[in-house]
RNA sequence: GCGCCUUUAGCUCAAUCGGUAGAGCAUCGGACUUUUAAUCCGUUGGUUCUGGGUUCGAGUCCCAGAGGGCGCACCA
């Protein structure tokens, strides 16, 4: 027991609870010294099975057990509890009576604190008033809670306090259950739907000498052993891309990314990704593949088209919606395209805008394309045609060498993936590599160091290859109607409590 | 990094112009053998985030700091 809450209410709510404690190990019943419980339904399944059970009905003699946390405790007279008990499927109402468990047995259950853990078995009846209960015959105490819990009605609010302590954010809020349970059904639907067209799931290393693959400041560790520093992965790209050169040909890794950047209600700094690439397919091979993954994981978690985010409604009807970059930057922004390819012209826009300069023409374009183009995608919305200089690893165009074959799929006003032909020429993979060196060497530390095993894993043959990025707590949010990124992360970073 | 907002009982929230810090739930005691946000009666519970300052007097005003939220900046 901490010390330092003596005195307190709190430190009066935990002592209580320790007595009660104390007590029902007096009377024979050590919550922490069970092992199992023999638990033989939940409370859904009771629920589906006795769904015709007519209020006030006889009781069925089969026999049920549940286990779960109480949540809620109603006393009736000396010898009647009602309790709520919760388990991972929902809420049963159980029914205890000193004439049914017997008195030294009611006489423990005196002892029971909401948020215990309880087992309880017995038959199931309707009350008058239609509630479907347990009338329990045996119970157990199998865990004891030694802590108050929030407010029952008003479950836990505080935020920060929701964040920290996610165990307690999800014993109350059931909404918050909720959202998990639909995160991971997304990514067993994702990995089904990959799985289904041939692709293989893979683990590439998370600790890399070279942090490639993407545009980001990678977080530093260190093997002591080896004497060695290495980097969190920025991305999966490069290793993936070496296995299809390797002939998996069709593979994809669904894997936590780590970028060493602010945080927002978009950005945590660690964050879960699908990259998948598939030798021999174009980019609009990928981006058929994309809209249908989309239309089938928004029809398994909403089983309808159309999802609300915010304020707004999000059709997920398919064919989404086709645009090359340059003609939505002239059709939203009257910009054209040599006004754009142009380092001064793309500079002149933005003051144009009364935004600051940008370091580089990139990401000047990166810039404009946010304030001009984002925010009209509201339905899913395949933007393709990117310039090659926002594109460092995808594959120019045939016929066009400032274009590259690649598309990014916004909704919502966010991106929601990224997919290019991969670039599989050796010469002009080093070449951009070298191009990169300079760019890092004036400062830009957000660029990687190049990798030039990566080079010569290309020098041995990389078919040509579509790639797809997809960051799955955005989708997440997308299809759980979340604003913050922190809602649909279970964990999500917060600086430590101040030491006291 | 900058701006705005926020932090009061275990939880959810009040507290007027700067004047004794309250309520509901939870706890504890009592009544109640089909209740369900149970109800009814009573009860306990406070470093008002931290440290300074102004003032006769600070939860409230000022300064500094900490945590959190949102926005901006950053972020293919």
């Amino acid at each position: 027991m901490e010390p330092s809450d003596e005195g307190s209410a709190e430190h009066a709510l935990k002592a209580q609870r320790r007595t009660n404690l104390a007590t029902l190990r007096d009377l024979g019943s050590d919550p922490f010294a069970q092992t199992r419980y023999p638990v033989d339904a939940h409370a859904s399944d009771i629920a589906t099975q006795y769904a015709s059970l007519e209020p006030d009905a006889e009781t069925p003699t089969a026999h049920h057990a549940l286990a779960g946390r109480l949540l809620a405790l109603r006393k009736q007279g000396k010898k009647v509890f009602f309790a709520d008990l919760w388990d991972r499927s929902g809420k049963l109402q159980l029914y205890v009576r000193a004439d049914v468990v017997g008195d030294d047995a009611f006489a423990q259950f005196d002892q029971v604190d909401l948020g215990d853990i309880i087992g309880a078995s017995g038959t199931i009846f309707r009350t008058k008033s239609g509630e479907l209960t347990l009338r329990v015959n045996s119970f157990a105490v199998l865990s004891k809670a030694l802590v108050p819990l929030p407010d029952k009605h008003h479950g836990l609010q505080d935020v920060e306090k929701r964040y920290r302590q996610r165990y307690v954010d999800l014993i109350m809020n059931e909404h918050v259950r909720t959202i998990f349970l639909t995160r991971s059904k997304i990514v067993s639907e994702m990995r089904r739907f990959c799985d289904d067209r041939g692709f293989i799931e893979c683990e590439t290393p998370t600790m890399l000498h070279v942090a490639g693959g993407a545009a980001a400041r990678p977080f530093r560790t260190h093997h002591n052993a080896l004497d060695l520093n290495l980097d969190l992965r920025i991305a999966t790209e490069l290793n993936l891309k070496r296995l299809v050169v390797g002939g998996l040909e069709r593979v994809y890794e669904i894997g936590r990314i780590f970028r060493n950047e602010g945080i927002d209600t978009t950005h945590n700094p660690e964050f879960t990704m699908l990259e998948l690439y598939a030798a021999y397919w174009s980019v609009d091979e990928m981006m058929a593949f994309n809209e249908e993954l989309y239309a089938h994981l928004v029809a398994r978690v909403h089983g309808t088209e159309t999802i609300a985010f915010g304020d707004r409604e999000i059709s997920f009807a398919r064919p989404f919606r086709r645009v090359a970059y340059f003609e939505a930057m002239k059709e939203w922004g009257g910009l054209d395209r040599a006004t754009l390819l142009d380092p001064a012209g793309a500079q002149r826009v933005l003051r144009d805008m009364g935004l600051p300069p940008s370091q580089t023409h990139g990401q000047a374009l990166d810039k404009i394309f946010e304030r001009v183009i984002e925010p009209n995608l509201v339905n899913p919305t395949f933007v393709y045609d990117y310039p090659v200089l926002i594109s460092p690893l995808a594959k120019r165009k045939a016929g066009d060498p400032d274009i590259v074959d690649r598309y990014e799929l916004f909704a919502a006003n966010f991106e929601l993936s990224n997919a290019f032909t991969e670039l599989n020429d050796p010469d002009d993979q080093r070449a951009r590599f070298e191009a990169q060196m300079v760019e890092r060497k004036k400062g830009d530390d957000e660029v990687p160091p190049p990798d030039w095993d990566f080079v010569t894993a290309l020098e041995y043959g990389l078919p040509p290859t579509a790639g797809i990025g997809i960051g799955v707590d955005r989708l997440v949010m997308l299809l759980t109607n979340n604003q913050s990124i922190r809602e649909v992360i279970l964990f999500p970073l917060q600086r430590p409590v101040a030491a006291s």
